[in-house]
DNA sequence: ATCGGAACAG
DNA sequence: CTGTTCCGAT
């Protein structure tokens, strides 16, 4: 028999066909590799998804820290991972296990002494994910408090986590999706080599030479840096650019409708100017040449990012080993059949209701007021 | 509960 | 490579 596991929370109506990309993960990072056996979604992906819908929050929530979760009810985590995957008999001790393989990778690690609980390595999840979230960072870095009224010291904090994976709480930035046949696969291994794999840590990132030195790429000024579709050109130098194209950045940042109010139980209002806040003029000063007016990834800030997550590393278990390569690859179903839904523009509404295995729980309620915003016609 | 080795799948 | 499946050890 064939587990139509089709469904998916990615595919609930609580996320919006066109979900915002830029912040979210945006849905070119959804692609499917158009390899054959393309790759499926991975683990921990998959559980930021389920803490990113209140839904779920039953069953895995933030908790504590930063980036700190527990899996309330690890059974039916289980159960919904391995619907996923396909995996009728996935349990939570093969889940745990898959969990535990993110230890070396740094993308995960447990939190000794609380059940079911495992943080979330977020300079290194999210920051390549999240620009924002990362320009949060190198403003800190540069002594600025990006989000004013919420917590100066804390980028990662529980406030701004849920709202930058909230999926309810973004907004619709540029539509257009970025669906250009050539924007493949975007290997963070390939933007940050640093952080990838292989070279790893072996490969201080402050060797990285300055992206303006001798750059291998064009001075595009706006952002958008087509050196990084598809067909980039690892050849000589890796260089590390603006991560997403324009469209994934908001054409001011002051423009975003204040995040909702999430987090459960904890008082966060004050976080609600979380995006509104960033100062515009952090964009072009982090990073002038690249990307000017929409703000971008900052190398500097991922590095130092990327090194302070190393020390934080407790046992300085130097994995000379790879280290995670964080790829952001498709989460299409799990059947051959990925053609179905794609979880991009296209998909169209979830299918729902038919041959389901009976076992999601839908849970339909969400009331997304996300209208399509069509190209600004500038 | 948690960990991590080992074999194996796709 | 990312898990999945087992499983013995702690």
């Amino acid at each position: 028999m064939d587990c139509s596991c089709v469904s998916d929370i990615l595919l609930t109506p609580s996320v919006p066909a066109l979900w915002t990309p830029g912040f979210a993960f945006p849905d070119w990072a959804y692609k499917p590799e158009s390899s054959p056996g393309s790759r499926q979604i991975q683990l921990w992906h998959f559980i930021l998804e389920l803490l990113q819908k209140e839904e779920y929050h039953d069953f895995i929530a933030w908790q504590g820290d930063y980036g700190e979760f527990v899996i309330k009810d690890p059974d039916e985590v289980a159960r919904l991972w391995g619907i996923r995957k396909c995996k009728p008999h996935m349990n939570y001790d093969k889940l745990s296990r898959a969990l535990r393989y993110y230890y070396n990778k740094r993308i995960l690690h447990k939190t000794k002494g609380k059940r079911f609980t495992y943080k979330f390595n977020f300079s290194k999840v999210v920051l390549v994910n999240y620009p924002l979230l990362d320009m949060a960072n190198s403003s800190l870095l540069l002594g600025q408090n990006p989000f004013p009224g919420a917590h100066p010291h804390d980028p990662f904090s529980p406030e701004a986590l849920q709202s930058l994976f909230s999926s309810t709480s973004r907004a619709p930035l540029l539509d257009r999706p970025i669906t250009a046949p050539d924007t493949e696969k975007l290997r963070l291994e390939t933007t940050f080599p640093f952080l990838g794999s292989g070279s790893a840590y072996t490969k201080p990132p402050a060797l990285l030479p300055p992206y303006n030195r001798n750059s291998p790429f064009p001075d595009y000024s706006w952002g958008f840096n087509p050196y990084l579709s598809s067909s980039f050109p690892l050849s000589g130098s890796k260089l590390p650019t603006s991560l997403y194209p324009p469209q994934f950045y908001p054409t001011s940042l002051s423009q975003l409708p204040p995040p909702l109010s999430l987090l459960p139980g904890e008082p966060m209002d004050r976080s609600n100017s979380l995006l509104q806040g960033i100062p515009q003029r952090l964009c072009t000063s982090l990073n002038p040449h690249i990307v000017p007016p929409r703000g971008g990834a900052d190398l500097s800030s991922i590095v130092a990012s990327a090194r302070r997550e190393r020390a934080e590393q407790p046992e300085g278990k130097q994995e000379p080993e790879s280290d995670s390569d964080l790829e952001i690859t498709d989460v299409s179903d799990c059947s051959s059949e990925a053609e179905g839904c794609v979880y991009s523009p296209p998909c169209p509404v979830p299918p729902m209701g038919t041959g389901q295995t009976g076992e999601e729980r839908p849970k339909a309620d969400a009331k997304l007021s996300l209208e399509k915003v069509t190209a600004p016609t500038s």
